[in-house]
RNA sequence: GGCCCCAUGGUCUAGAGGCCUAGGACACCACUCUUUCAAGGUGGGAACACGGGUUCGAAUCCCGUUGGGGCCA
């Protein structure tokens, strides 16, 4: 251990010095740091998701450390609840943070609310810097003001507050009058940074508003807190959306003012519903909660969004998250916008339950089953043998086997079907037959079932289907069914299968 | 309106000057397999926004136009 100089300004600088080389240190030797710093405002939307999912992969990809940060500096918005979903989505898609509220961490507090100090603390040394001043304005005076600037066609910059003399500030602030702290803009010059994505992004200082940082209340803004934290937490790149690119020059001169390093930036394209509408929290199809509640896969979910601007630069489009985690690469991000298609979720989230093994698959299906369905008495495992590679959504279950506890009422020209070669005349013959073939039929398995029908539609000189499907029709009552006669058959037993084709016989006899 | 950014089929995209007669995937259509459906198989329609350059050669580089998005209002 280093004894230092005593004397308390040769300590700081000795501090300042030392800290610095530590940030350096590791920012090039510990590896990368990134954060996902969503607000409690409601569902976890999925470009908001993908944003994390990148920066989670950028981080994992140097064995680097994914910060979860709750920005909650805008309490009207903040909703009940919010926080636990955001924990809840990570925790089911695998994003597991290394710091945050919940898990704690050396950088803390990760909740910005609990940081008021922090920011307040920072504002004034800003302020001092030159890099932000008081307004002491009220809101019809600064609104008067910002008027005047959009009659000009000029950025909204407040010429008096900036203009206040140290006297005039002290006077206001004992007598306890409010401000706000806004960013003092520069008004000449030009400000660039470098994006990971887009490019040198320059923009004229004089075209920058003098922002609020910290509101009269305390709170910082995002254009405040987003900075002060990412430098505190010692954030390496910054991954946010597009949305921030024409406002990251204003949180650059913040960096620039503090004297901090600045991150690398990598802004992500945003995702829209279409060509003219946003992803949009309101209509509630856009979160993973819905999704998810609609019986979408969590790893499907994510493969799809990382495929939203991300392309791996091969044909292949399978990826679990430590496949993303190995193949993630910025050169792969595009920069134009992208519009979620809801289609292909669904055609991939397919897949994945394809992919599932029987056992797996029954345990997700299951909670789908209605009660009336668990009481048929049906062997539920066998149901989900039928339903396991015909389901694309789990919520199109209850749809799909509600004839099993009760078969449908249905018209008799279902029984008519030109591919399948069937009338009513064919059915009534078939189901007449078929009636007589089950009967006696022991034991009653699908291959039994399939067996005797078969054999039944060669006695008869007719097609297979001629047979089949009139009896799956009067099976089910329906047009479409996931599985045939024979399984249908085996699935709800002799009683059922020789009642209900006798409902069949009734209808087309009447 | 000002500023920033973007531009390959309906959608996600590959493409980093000749490998492009522009590749893959979703969706769509047809055929096929088949006890319906789904899945699978085969095939099909469908794109480099436009105009100028640069170059022997441009989807790829530069400029402009148009269109779209974002930010500030």
């Amino acid at each position: 251990m280093y004894v230092l100089p005593c004397g308390s300004a040769l300590r700081s600088a000795w501090l300042g010095i030392i800290e610095k080389v530590c940030t350096r240190w590791r920012m090039t030797m510990a590896g990368v740091r990134t954060r996902y710093a969503p607000s409690p405002t409601g569902y976890m939307h999925l470009g908001n998701l993908r944003t994390g999912l990148y920066a989670y992969l950028t981080a994992k990809q140097q064995n680097g450390q994914f910060i979860l940060r709750i920005e909650d500096t805008d309490q009207e918005r903040e909703r009940e609840g919010a926080v636990r979903a955001i924990y809840d989505t990570l925790a089911r898609v695998g994003l597991q943070h290394d710091e945050g509220p919940d898990v704690g961490g050396p950088y803390g507090p990760y909740i910005q609310s609990e940081r008021l100090g922090v920011y307040s603390r920072y504002a004034d040394e800003l302020i001092g810097l030159s890099g932000a001043y008081r307004c002491f304005c009220a809101p019809e005076e600064t609104e008067a003001q910002r008027e005047e600037a959009r009659r000009r066609h000029q950025p909204f910059k407040d010429a008096r507050c900036r203009a206040l003399s140290q006297d005039e500030i002290d006077d206001r602030l004992a007598k306890g009058q409010p401000f706000v702290v806004r960013q003092r803009t520069p008004l000449t010059g030009t400000t660039s940074y470098d994006d990971v994505v887009f490019g040198r992004i320059s923009i004229d200082n004089a075209e920058l508003d003098d922002s609020v940082l910290l509101k009269s209340d305390g709170f910082p803004t995002y254009n405040f807190a987003n900075v002060i934290d990412d430098h505190l937490m010692e954030i390496t790149h910054v991954m946010r959306g597009a949305e921030y690119l024409s406002s990251t020059p204003k949180y650059i001169l913040i960096y620039q003012a503090f004297g901090w390093d600045i991150p690398v930036h990598v802004h992500l394209p945003v995702i829209n519903k279409s060509a003219t509408e946003k992803l949009s929290k309101r209509h509630g199809d856009a979160s993973f909660e819905d999704y998810y509640n609609k019986g979408y896969l969590p790893a499907a979910i994510l493969n799809y969004i990382a495929l939203l601007g991300w392309a791996p630069g091969t044909d292949e489009e399978f990826f679990t998250l430590a496949e993303l985690v190995e193949r993630f690469s910025f050169s792969g991000l595009s920069k134009s916008p992208s519009i979620f298609d809801p289609n292909k979720l669904r055609w991939m989230n397919g897949e994945y339950v394809r992919k599932l093994s029987l056992q797996e698959f029954h345990r997700l299906a299951t909670p789908w089953y209605s009660d009336d369905v668990r009481a048929s008495g049906v062997d539920l495992l066998r149901l989900s043998r039928l339903l396991h590679q015909r389901t694309a959504v789990l919520s199109e279950i209850p749809e799909s086997i509600d004839f099993v506890a009760a078969l449908p009422d249905y018209d008799t020209s279902l029984f008519t079907h030109k591919k399948m070669k069937t009338d009513s005349v064919i059915a009534l013959q078939s189901l007449r037959a078929a009636r007589g073939a089950l009967e006696a039929l022991t034991p009653f398995s699908q291959d039994d079932v399939h067996a005797a029908l078969e054999s039944l539609a060669a006695s008869l000189g007719v097609k297979n289907g001629q047979v089949m499907y009139p009896v799956r029709v009067a099976l089910s009552g329906k047009e479409f069914t996931p599985g045939g006669a024979s399984e249908i058959s085996e699935l709800i037993g002799r009683d059922e299968a020789l009642r209900r084709i006798d409902v069949g016989i009734a209808k087309l006899t009447q």
